[in-house]
DNA sequence: GAAAAAACTTAAGGTATCTTAAGAAGCGAA
DNA sequence: TTCGCTTCTTAAGATACCTTAAGTTTTTTC
């Protein structure tokens, strides 16, 4: 909970009245290895902090292919942002990879705390725009690297994720199958 | 002039008083056939709406190869947006195709109307979303597609930009050499 | 309207990545 | 500790896409 506040803290800052605002809204839930937080046709509503444990969202393509598009782990958040801002139904699943504890925000009850703490308007602005930022360097990535590069830039950047999911997942993050992963690294060690 | 207002309008609602602040802050600017609005080293710091023309952005990656990343004609906005809201330099280029008529609006104006008139603030704060989510939608594409059905994707959500954009340039778009689509096309027909 | 420049096509040979299939290794549950 | 499930590896054959290079067509410029 601490660790929550720190967070926020990082961007914005909170006053005793607006940090109280806050808290009152907020929603511990806990999630086992392998549950899911949103599964497809259902609907993004609220903003997740993951306090402690690992998740990933992905969505199947039409051959039923795993695509993953994002990881997270203690204080990063994690949801299908796509749903949650246009308010349409997810295409994705959002789903434990281990026993995890979030902090969850109701979209209706932010809304209003934005209005009365415009701090966290702003807050959520940063989110957003670092959440565009992200997802442009990955079209960029994948369109000026090889598979292997995007691993190694995989690695530096998710240096203490790496270890903690299973390389398949990997491999689904960076576009390619286990198996021409497990090719690469073996061509590279 | 009147199309821009009449663009805003469709997402929000300005009164005469909002209206006339945002007129008074815009810029017009006129760009020729292949000039640049913005280059490498360059930073972002207006939003630019396409009155008549048609724009592009793209970066060379390290092998100098172009990679486009944005395309627009008229009603559409064109930017670097990641230097935009990171405030750092571009490694864009922002081109224009046609001759082309710009609208800008300069930052430091922006965030002072944002505070005046919220609306505004709501405008952007919704097409930074819509931008947010076609980037998504691209990885997903680019994941999920072959480079036909990338292009047909290409084809039925920007008709009326197709007809007025060499073929080389819809290459750089769907990630593929201008010789591979050259060859697709073949195929297909 | 001719010359120059830009864009598009064709084709051969090459490379990155996929598919399938099988076995090996690691790991959680009883 | 062992069984069963999940994950990882290996390898052969297939395919999507790239590179190079040359020729053709279209567009621009003077």
């Amino acid at each position: 909970m601490q660790l929550f506040i720190n967070h926020i803290n990082k961007d914005v800052t909170l006053d005793e009245v607006g940090l109280k605002k806050l808290s009152s809204i907020l929603v511990f839930k806990e999630l086992n290895k392998k549950e899911f937080l949103i599964k497809p046709g259902e609907a993004a509503n609220t903003m997740n902090f993951i306090v402690q444990g690992c998740m990933r969202s992905y969505y199947l393509d039409k051959n039923a292919q795993e695509h993953t598009l994002q990881l997270g782990i203690e204080q990063w958040w994690i949801n299908d942002l796509y749903s949650y801002l246009s308010r349409k139904k997810s295409r994705m699943y959002v789903q434990a990879l281990e026993k995890t504890l979030l902090i969850q925000i109701p979209r209706i009850e932010l809304e209003k705390l934005y209005i009365e703490v415009p701090e966290m308007s702003h807050f959520f602005r940063i989110k957003i725009q670092n959440a565009y930022v992200a997802v442009q360097e990955r079209v960029i990535d994948s369109m000026s690297d090889d598979a292997y590069e995007r691993y190694e830039n995989f690695r530096k950047a998710y240096r203490d994720i790496e270890q903690r999911v299973p390389q398949y997942i990997i491999a689904s993050y960076l576009g390619v199958t286990p198996e021409f992963l497990s090719y690469l690294r073996k061509k590279h060690s």
